[in-house]
DNA sequence: TCTGGGGTCCTATTCCTA
DNA sequence: TCTGTAGGAATAGGACCC
């Protein structure tokens, strides 16, 4: 989708057509999630801190995200896809890799399919659509990037809308794009390329694979060496279970309070546990994430033997993990996330506690039995009576927020009108 | 300029166990 | 019983994506 979270709030009002309309945190510590084109003509750009952004265009409109009104549209999307093949993987909200291979038979050539896409996006959806066709992933996500429209300080140009790249034309697409262009290739990797003298795809493609293995092991360097000749064999896969689920925050100031920090942990594994009983899932190994005021970043985890999804079971690892780490020096963000997911309910390990460290498995242990009927209550109460009925003192924040606001809430920290 | 939040994947290191 | 080794799991960090 062409910058799709502003188009979508464009869409909601249409006065804002027209202007530069950033959506994102528009605290001091805000970045940019998504642009519209007039604000890109300024030089805006996603993952712009906000502050750069107002620099850049003063009459720029900023909005907070509405994640919801794009889950929505995304789902309203995804039935378009779903109506052309099942085999749809999605990528993020707005983009997914659609494999039509057996579609062909039924709605023609793959450019008919795409324009037969594009058109119920923008009659359905009044939104526009960038579609790039390949023989993989690879081509057909650097074709749908050249497809798009593009702004910039020397002014706006109409995208193709729809670009396929025949097999015999792959490397001619390819090897005149920087190394950067390639997914996988981010800031640092293509700084380590440089280095080597490798500015192009087509310098890569000339780059014999064993150096390229060398410089970043088997895996990476041979996976650069393949995608730099269009080799990309990765298959649409659909139904990708998630691997973990967390919640982070940054706070619109540092804070170094080991209490406070405590309580702050409390809230999120509120939002992560209710997040993993909505999918029903369970999970064996939590983390937690600080990055302090310098921001550098540490993160530090703990594998319990027995699968949890309750924020009490939750919080007592997030507190003996935070106890390793001294907050002091003032912490910008705070993050909390479980992975080694299962489905909830499946084989359950029994009381085999494989914990080498004091008591902590057990303790989590303890506290999820003790806390999963109470925490099948609260969830049949707030399915009943709605969200807001009823919840945990532990899932409000120092800031009064509850938790089911805080979840999603913003792209950065909203600047505190008075201090917390 | 000063850097969000949701994730995935990979690598290196450490620890444990067979 | 001690030692060396190999493999796997856990842990920590980093890069990357939208």
């Amino acid at each position: 989708m062409d910058a799709f979270f502003a188009s979508v709030e464009i869409l909601d009002a249409p006065s804002l057509r027209g202007l530069p309309v950033v959506v994102g945190g528009s605290g001091s510590r805000g970045v940019v999630a998504s642009c519209s084109y007039e604000a890109r003509a300024f030089g805006v750009r996603s993952a712009m801190p906000m502050q750069r952004a107002r620099q850049l265009c003063p009459s720029i409109v900023v909005l907070d995200g509405r994640y919801a009104r794009y889950e929505e549209v995304s789902r309203e999307l995804r039935a378009i896809f779903g109506a052309v093949t099942p085999l749809v993987e999605p990528i993020g909200l707005d983009e997914a890799f659609l494999d039509v291979t057996g579609a062909l038979q039924l709605f023609g050539g793959p450019e008919d399919i795409a324009a037969g896409i594009r058109r119920r996006v923008e009659t359905e959806l009044s939104l526009e659509c960038s579609i790039g066709i390949g023989r993989s992933k690879l081509i057909a996500k650097l074709a749908s990037r050249a497809a798009k429209p593009s702004a910039g300080l020397q002014g706006t140009r109409v995208g193709l809308g729809i670009l396929a790249i025949p097999a015999h034309e792959e490397l001619a697409f390819l090897h005149p794009m920087p190394v950067g262009a390639l997914w996988g290739v981010g800031p640092a990797t293509a700084e380590r390329l440089h280095s080597l003298g490798i500015q192009s795809v087509g310098d890569l493609a000339r780059t014999p694979r064993s150096v390229l293995e060398r410089r970043f092991g088997r895996a990476q360097g041979g996976h650069l060496a393949d995608l730099s000749v269009g080799y990309d064999p990765s298959p649409v896969v659909p139904d990708r279970p998630a691997k973990s689920i967390g919640h982070e925050e940054t706070f619109a100031r540092d804070i170094d309070d080991p209490g406070d920090v405590r309580h702050r942990a409390g809230a999120m594994a509120e939002v992560v546990a209710t997040q993993l009983r909505a999918h029903e899932l369970t999970g064996r190994t939590v983390s937690v994430k600080v990055r302090f005021g310098d921001f550098t970043l540490v993160t530090r985890s703990h594998t319990v033997a027995r699968p949890i999804d309750t924020a009490p079971a939750l919080q007592a690892v997030c507190n003996a993990l935070l106890e390793s780490l001294d907050v002091t020096p003032g912490i910008r963000l705070l993050g909390v996330s479980v992975s080694g997911l299962a489905e909830a309910g499946g084989s359950e390990q029994l009381a085999f506690d494989l914990d080498a460290s004091e008591g902590l498995g057990d303790r989590a242990s303890r506290l999820q039995t003790q806390w999963q009927g109470v925490t099948t209550a609260l969830d049949e109460i707030r399915e009943r009576f709605g969200a807001a009925s009823v919840g945990s003192a532990a899932a409000v924040g120092p800031d009064g927020l509850e938790v089911r606001e805080r979840r999603r809430a913003a792209w950065g920290p909203a600047d505190p009108t008075s201090p917390d």
